[in-house]
DNA sequence: GTTCTAGAAC
DNA sequence: GTTCTAGAAC
């Protein structure tokens, strides 16, 4: 594939029949939307969700989030509600595969580039991991990080529109000049803050960061499954006693519990 | 978006 | 000498 055609090949996707597009390409599809793998994955889990041609918006319209913004609010509004109903379920779909695959799950961010490398507009799914062999400078990261302000997450932009008009036509610009520089910021761990001398450091942080997520969320569950089972068993052996009285074990469903609140 | 590589940084 | 970054790619 030459350098040209991957810049578009998001728009060619979005243009054709999707049960033409290959397994290996297309994850899932809509009315609206097409969700693709992402060809470079940044972390363990990386998707892009891509709206549809389909009138009253044309592929103009649909080159980036500034072009979007630019049309018919009220339109624009309800492409990035498709986006984010197809989100939700891919979103479900991947909680499934972290619990099945990891053994536990960890945060998903949604988001698109005010500016992309790419024509078509694509949100990204993608897993806070940032763990991923395809992650190799501060351009790849920084655009990820998730407080730097390059990121621009769904639920921050879709609330430009319940915002004061004037503010939504501010944030709507989306003009690069404001935006690339934070590509060039310091390298700074997402999750600590602390300051990354080069990629490599990095990387390895990035590594150290998850295992630990990993350890203390399975170790959580662990103990959560401890409790239910021993709170099961106790409740099965005092049956007796349960139909005597009022049975409290009963009352306490264990998942209103929350061991976040006394275990962290 | 990636790959390649010159030369800066260590 | 090796590692790492960042700009060119026709």
């Amino acid at each position: 594939m030459s350098d040209l055609t991957i810049l578009t090949v998001l728009r060619s996707y979005a243009q054709m029949n999707p049960e033409r597009l290959p397994v290996s390409i297309l994850f899932n599809h809509t009315e609206t939307c097409l969700t693709v793998f992402d060809a470079f994955p940044k972390a363990i889990f990386h998707f892009l969700v891509l709206p549809r041609i389909k009138p009253p918006l044309g592929v103009d319209d649909l080159t980036d989030l500034r072009t979007l913004l630019k049309c018919n609010k009220k339109k624009a509004g309800a492409v990035l509600k498709e986006l984010s109903d197809e989100a939700d379920n891919v979103k479900k779909m991947i909680q499934e595969e972290m619990l099945s695959r990891y053994g536990f799950q960890w945060e998903i961010w949604t988001g698109f580039h005010p500016v992309p490398s790419m024509q078509h507009l694509h949100l990204h799914i993608i897993s806070s991991d940032l763990c991923s062999g395809k992650l190799k400078n501060k351009k790849h990261y920084n655009s990820f990080h998730p407080k730097l302000g390059f990121f621009l997450h769904l639920s921050d932009v879709l609330s430009w529109f319940e915002a004061d008009p004037s503010f939504f036509e501010m944030r709507a610009q989306l003009k690069p000049r404001d935006y690339q520089p934070l590509l060039k910021e310091e390298l700074a761990c997402f999750k600590c803050g602390r300051a990354m001398k080069n990629m490599p450091t990095l990387k390895t942080h990035l590594q150290v960061e998850w295992d630990d997520e990993a350890r203390k969320e399975k170790a959580r569950i662990a103990r959560k499954r401890k409790r239910e089972e021993s709170q099961s068993c106790q409740s099965s052996s005092s049956q007796a006693d349960a139909n005597k009285g009022e049975g409290r074990s009963a009352k306490r469903s264990p998942e209103i519990s929350d061991d976040r609140a006394t275990n962290i």
